[in-house]
Formats: C-alpha cells, structure tokens, sequence
DNA sequence: CAGCATCCAAGCGGATACTG
DNA sequence: CAGTATCCGCTTGGATGCTG
C-alpha cells in the first residue's frame, strides 16, 4: 500500500471536484454499503418492487431515508426507475446490471457476516467478559 | 424473501438486547463497512500495523475514531490486538482469520466499485443531465 | 400511490487537552 | 507511542404535513 486509503467527503466541506480528485468511489461506496443502501440493495436483488412494497421489505426505513437512498442508488446507476404515468402512479424501481453485480459482492458479503454472528457473539463475550463491566 | 429487512440500532434507543433479537449482524456489518471500517479493514489486510502507522495509512481518521473503530472490530472479533507493555508501548493491530476473509468479500465489492467508476460517473451525468441543474 | 418540504432532536465525529 | 476525556458544531434521519 503505497498511498494512503482517503475518506469520503459526506460531511466535509470540500468543493466536489476536489473530492472528487481525491476519491470518487467512496461515495458510491457508501450509497451501497450505508445504513439503508444495503438493505435497498438486497431488497432489489429479489426483483423489480415498488416504493411502497420496497418500504415494507426494507423495514424501519422512513419515506424520506428510502427516497433519498434511490435517487442516490440511481443516480449512480445501480439502480433503474420506472415510471408509469397512470393514475395512481406506478413506480417499479430495480437493479441494473451494474446494480445486480454489486448486489452480488454486497450480499456474499452480508450472508458472509451473518453466518459468522455465533463467532461474533462468542468474541463479544470474550472481550466483554475480560475486562468486568465495561 | 419472506420477513422483511431490518435496520440496525447504532442510531436508535433501543436496549441491546431487543435489538440482537432482531437483527444482530447489522451492528457487524455496519462496523465493517462503516466509513471507517471499511478503510481499517482494508489497510490492515495488508498485514499488522501498529497504531500511528495505522492512523497514516487510513488518512483523514482521528485519533478517536481510529480508536472507537478498533474496539468495535476487537469486540467483534475481526482484528485482534496485540500490546507490548514496554516503554515506549508498542500494539500491534492484525486481522484475525475472521477478519481476513471478511476482509476479502469487503475488498472484493470495494474494487469491483473502483473498477466500476467510470460506469457510475457516466451515469451521474446522464442523471444530472436529463434534469438541467438539479 | 409516490413522493417533496420543513422542522428538530440525537449522536456522529473533529479538535483539543491530558495520561501512562 | 498509545491512547482516554471532554466539548460542541454539523449532519443524519425521523415525524409531520402537503402535492399530483
């Protein structure tokens, strides 16, 4: 590792074009792997599904939190939009092909670190048990 | 998928114990891929790393959340930490076997992101450009 | 149904100072 | 060197209300 690993800019105050400069795909880094954007992810590697059915599959996520996640899910293009002009409206969102190959790394990932939770739990344990109540 | 998604509590009020009910790899995963897991974990895949080395190699990392972030990822079990009780001290950070092939899954999906930037580029721009200035 | 706009509490995370 | 403790601004993200 000759250069440093940099950090994303979500709450600095860098002009874009000076992070973007520094680090580009920590950003798309974290639209994927962020708080809602990997269970968005998930959620959409099971197939096409609409706003609300995705907020009954991603639950505890807020309106606000599930809208924000997609447009930036989106506008990176791991996500695509479909829009029925009908009434009511009819909005399918699903994963490109980009998206799905994500989705695939993000979900060995996921599967990965949920079948090691008994190791997990078992270091927890340790780690809290050497040191009384910490 | 059956049960819905669930979120994680890093954020919520909810006592430990309702959430490890709930969802307990969440907290893992998140400690993973956080912003600063995912680029500890990255920078010590490279092998051990003592904790001023580890503060250079993760560039823009305070001290307090270098710290924070290793005991999360001690307690979990994904790096191990070694201490000399010498003066001046000397720990040592390495990734245990856990940690390691965590590790590969999280730099599998974080290059494939890399390699994957002009795609999202390109399609930041088709997004931003189908919208004037948004 | 599918969202946007606004408000606001909570806690993340940086800076600083201090310890062994 | 290897951290811990404290302060505090700013972002995150939930709740609410409104639109087409």
């Amino acid at each position: 590792m000759e250069k440093p690993l940099c950090p994303e800019t979500t709450y600095t105050d860098l002009p874009f074009d000076v992070y973007a400069r520094t680090c580009p795909s920590r950003e798309t880094l974290e639209h994927v792997t962020g708080r809602w954007g990997s269970l968005t992810v998930s959620a959409l590697r099971e197939g096409p599904c609409r706003f609300n059915e995705l907020r009954r599959r991603v639950d505890g996520v807020s309106e606000k939190m599930l809208s924000q996640t997609l447009h930036a899910l989106e506008r990176d293009g791991i996500v695509s939009r479909d829009a029925q002009p009908t009434n009511p409206p009819r909005v399918d969102y699903e994963l490109t092909p980009l998206g799905r190959e994500v989705a695939d790394r993000l979900l060995s990932l996921i599967h990965f670190v949920e079948g090691s939770m008994p190791e997990v739990l078992a270091a927890r344990e340790s780690y809290d048990g050497s040191r009384g109540g910490r």
